[in-house]
DNA sequence: TTCTCCATGTAAGTAGTTACATGATTGG
DNA sequence: CCAATCATGTAACTACTTACATGGAGAA
């Protein structure tokens, strides 16, 4: 339960879940967010440093002083509260529909509207532009496979399915428009 | 090109390309997206009124009064330069990032959090969800297939595209937790 | 008569981003 | 010495949703 009314919203807990895998700055928790979840949900500075104060005063997370000789910086670490929080949230059961917001299956959808030359070359910028999402996920996997080795094993499935999906779609695309896969 | 400085967004493009598809008035709008492009691109009643009003006042659709009995309503067709500024949009080259926003992704990915059995049963809400998902993809499939016998080729495809993903999904996710695919 | 659907519209609020401001440190 | 990176923060803006307001028509 999260006390005096500070109602907390999915990038608090977004924050609340860097600080426990030890990110342990704003800055470190952008750095993270970067190179793991930026691929199912971006968060921006300008939410990072006020949503750590908001944990911070309600005890989820503890914050010190930790300049790096002149370089201010502040350093946190995860509360038992904050670990329970954590939980509560990831158990919670409210609906989490999935939700995607993408103008590249919007244009997809109206292609019916172009002559077969453009269509294709629509078609064939949604298959690239997965491409380069795959590609960029396996640029990733050396990271996955170290958090396997510490017995991390949820973030690696994400990423398993990030390209699993983008090759569910260049396959679909690839039928669709006689081309090869790759 | 647009021109007396109205610059149109994504909402407006998809207003103009559901009154191309037939789309008449604002409330066809709104039950053609509900079945349709609602898996990748919402948009509400707040936006499609005044989008079809700005549509008109640069003549990118043509509308005309027609009541149903008393009922009032408004009907929409597109314009030759509606026509021509929809294919320009399509085919315009901006840059379109794969955008994804997903909560349920979020929380797969601190998973570790949890004891195995809350894992597995995050897990398995991710999986259900998916389910859900293309469940509801294939009750669409009978209007695609009429757009299809009509010649329209493309919402099908998107169609095809978002079963065949959370496919991708599902599996990964049996797969990682050791259960039946169903 | 009352519920659901048809139909259009707006005011107020929320959630988020971009751009900027500041300044220290490291590497080429 | 200059660029990139480390590090924190805010003001202003944008995009969008929710909730509401209004009212006609058909069905149970």
């Amino acid at each position: 339960m999260t006390e005096k009314g500070v109602r907390l919203r999915p990038p608090d807990y977004v924050v609340l879940g860097m600080v426990r895998l030890g990110a342990q700055s704003g800055y470190d928790i952008k750095k993270l967010v970067h190179d793991s979840i930026r691929f199912f949900w971006t968060i921006s500075e300008a939410q990072i440093y006020p949503s750590l104060k908001r944990l911070e005063r309600v005890a989820l997370v503890r914050g010190r002083s930790a300049p790096q000789g002149r370089r201010r910086r502040r350093n946190f670490d995860i509360t038992p509260q904050g670990e329970a929080a954590l939980r509560a949230w990831l158990t919670s059961g409210e609906a989490m529909p999935f939700e995607l917001r993408d103008i590249g299956l919007v244009k997809l959808f109206f292609a019916d509207a172009l002559d077969r030359a453009d269509a294709l070359g629509l078609l064939q910028a949604i298959m690239e532009r997965s491409r380069e999402r795959v590609a960029a996920l396996n640029r990733i996997e050396p990271k996955a496979r170290r958090y396997k080795a510490a017995g991390i094993r949820h973030p690696p499935l994400t990423l398993r399915l990030g390209i699993a999906f983008h090759k569910a779609i260049i396959d679909v695309c690839a039928e669709f428009g006689g081309a090869k896969k790759r």
